[in-house]
DNA sequence: GCCTAAAATGATACGTTGTATCATATCGAA
DNA sequence: TTCGATATGATACAACGTATCATTTTAGGC
């Protein structure tokens, strides 16, 4: 079995722990995320779709299979490029605690990396200072990847 | 002279030492974004501006006027909301490092604070590692303020 | 002051993104 | 198999952003 396919019938599984169903559609939409390696957005997502299954799927159903996915913690919205990544602990079956995301704005490569605790002291420490609360303790951070620094210079 | 106003001069003098021209549109709608004190996006300063001046903006005519602003590092532009603020130091002559974005989800409320030299340096290490490169060092932090927080319970 | 090139702004049309709404299809349990 | 709940489709539309060309304003030389 491939690790994809792998990953899927994890993410399967885990939504059936809960009574959710990973409909067809909803493994297809998955499966793209994350073969695609790097954060599409819903357009992206749609165009890739027929392409690949040679069949239009409606943009108000992406949206909509999308925000599923993030419920079941599948996949992360990127608030930064408004665009989703598939998470990269689908296959965990711990809890993680903050996240960072390095964005390449150029090619929309997505790395997920974990924050130190004592970063993540420092900034609840600020933010409860400046008289704010955090909501979604997750990061993003504008990078380049190397990749496209290289081809850049 | 009121404090909007000096910021305004200020700024004006700013663009002068480099041949920029602070012109009235972009006077007003900076003006508008200093008062507000808030994060507000371009179809909002056109309704505000609707208001206070009674006269329409084009759309095109506030995102150049945006474009140009943030060219003259006289506002931020905050991608996780798609909205503008006006810099916290317009009137310092100091230049400023890494900055850190708390906005609130909720009514859009800034706060521009600094980082500690640590974890800037932890954060390029992080990047660095991972095979990225910084762009842009602002991180933005969605946040909700202490007025929502109570305003919700 | 007047003229001219450059810079700034306006107006129109259009592309993209996202959502509201109602219709249709599919699933799961009795 | 049938019925209610869930998921998907189709259409229209609202919001956001930009391309393009027209018009106005500005600064500087005469």
């Amino acid at each position: 079995m491939s690790r994809i396919d792998s990953i899927i019938q994890h993410a399967e599984q885990h939504c059936k722990d809960h009574g959710a169903r990973l409909t067809a559609k909803r493994k297809q939409i998955l499966a793209q995320l994350i073969q695609s390696n790097k954060a599409l957005s819903a357009y992206e997502l749609i165009d890739l779709y027929k392409d690949q299954y040679n069949e239009k799927i409606p943009a108000m159903s992406v949206y909509r299979i999308l925000e599923f996915l993030e419920g079941e913690h599948l996949v992360h919205k990127l608030n930064l490029a408004n665009k989703y990544v598939a998470c990269a602990h689908i296959s965990c079956d711990h809890s993680h605690g903050v996240q960072q995301f390095l964005i390449c704005g150029n090619c929309s490569k997505v790395k997920e990396v974990s924050i130190s605790q004592s970063t993540i002291s420092e900034l609840n420490e600020t933010v409860k200072d400046a008289g704010y609360q955090l909501v979604s303790p997750q990061i993003e951070v504008n990078c380049l990847c190397n990749d496209c620094v290289l081809k850049a210079a």
